[in-house]
DNA sequence: CCTCATGACTGCACTAGGTGCAATCACCAG
DNA sequence: CTGGTGATTGCACCTAGTGCAGTCATGAGG
């Protein structure tokens, strides 16, 4: 028998995931979440480095998701069309991980929690940078590169919030429609 | 006599920044601040929700400032022309105001303190929102009045580096240039 | 079988941000 | 003279987060 429960990260996320449900972020405390795994309030820090970041705890995963994508896109393509592209194969990715009422959920904590949706913006700002280094690295100067980062993750976030209305919608389809947007609303 | 000194705020405002920047952010305690100003630690609270809002003290005036002059904007503009105009007249007010050096310093802080700029991430979120919402009023459909307010800040965000790295620059015309490269990034 | 280094985990003490509450007291209106 | 207002404060208290020293099963090597 091992000294320890298997994946005291996994727990972890689990727990405070459960119970932010139940009763809300700011109702919990990170030691009630270690409790409920099984760990000290000590332990919850050495793998997390502050509350906030145990709701993440599957972002970093989009953020690989997202740079493979971007790597391995055509090289011909523009910087706006390879973001695009690579952030249209990554939704498809994640709805086959993730169900539309689970991300639902999820969002629903986010939007309700300020110290969250903060930290959210964060891990978006993050996710440009490491963009734009990627798109750097296709050639892109970074001026462009900035931009074409931030509109690919702006027409992103709508065409997200549309399939989360309607699950039936073609993903694709609602990317390139969000973009087409875009372009007349800075033409 | 009077029984309190007047301005409490102003002067939490004046000692945190002079702390901040002999210091840095997480080196100073709000203790300190509102010693410094001839307060409590209470009343530091009492003015500013919590320490990270101090360093935005003013940052609503701006926000102010791109509404009025979005207003008052010609309603013929479409939404991206109505928003780069705006934030052209609010950085040119800005740039009377506050000096450039001030600007770099108070950037300098910013950039160098993760808490401040997860902040800031959100002071500018809340910006885009009235944004839109003040297109909105102008009949502007939400989701193009999205996309056109953070194309705007994209633009003015840029410009303004470009204005601190060249003080001597026409700030009208960075606009106008960075704005170009957004088009020709998402064409 | 012994030993030793490793590494996940823990307890403890401590700092600092942040809040609720009751009290103070100059000022001002009636 | 009196009572209300409002900025300020002290105090008790909670929680996030950190540094440090210690525990102890496991696994490698002698």
């Amino acid at each position: 028998m091992a000294r320890w429960e298997p994946d005291a990260r996994g727990r972890l996320q689990q727990a405070a995931m459960s119970l932010f449900r139940e009763r809300g972020y700011a109702e919990v405390t990170v030691a009630e979440i270690a409790d409920r795994a099984g760990l000290s309030k000590r332990s919850f820090f050495n793998h997390f480095a502050d509350k906030r970041e145990v709701f993440f705890a599957n972002a970093q995963f989009f953020e690989e998701s997202v740079l493979a994508h971007l790597a391995s896109a055509d090289p011909r393509l523009s910087a706006i069309d390879a973001t695009v592209l690579a952030l249209t194969r990554c939704g498809l990715d994640l709805s086959t991980v993730t169900s539309a009422e689970d991300a639902q959920t999820r969002l629903d904590v986010l939007v309700a929690t300020p110290e969250l949706r903060e930290r959210d913006l964060n891990k978006t700002a993050e996710l440009t940078a490491a963009m734009v280094e990627a798109l750097g690295r296709r050639g892109v100067p970074p001026r462009t590169a900035g931009f074409a980062a931030q509109a690919g993750l702006a027409v992103f976030t709508v065409a997200v919030a549309e399939w989360l209305a309607t699950p039936a919608a073609d993903f694709p389809d609602l990317m390139r429609r969000a973009l087409n947007e875009l372009r007349e609303a800075v033409a």
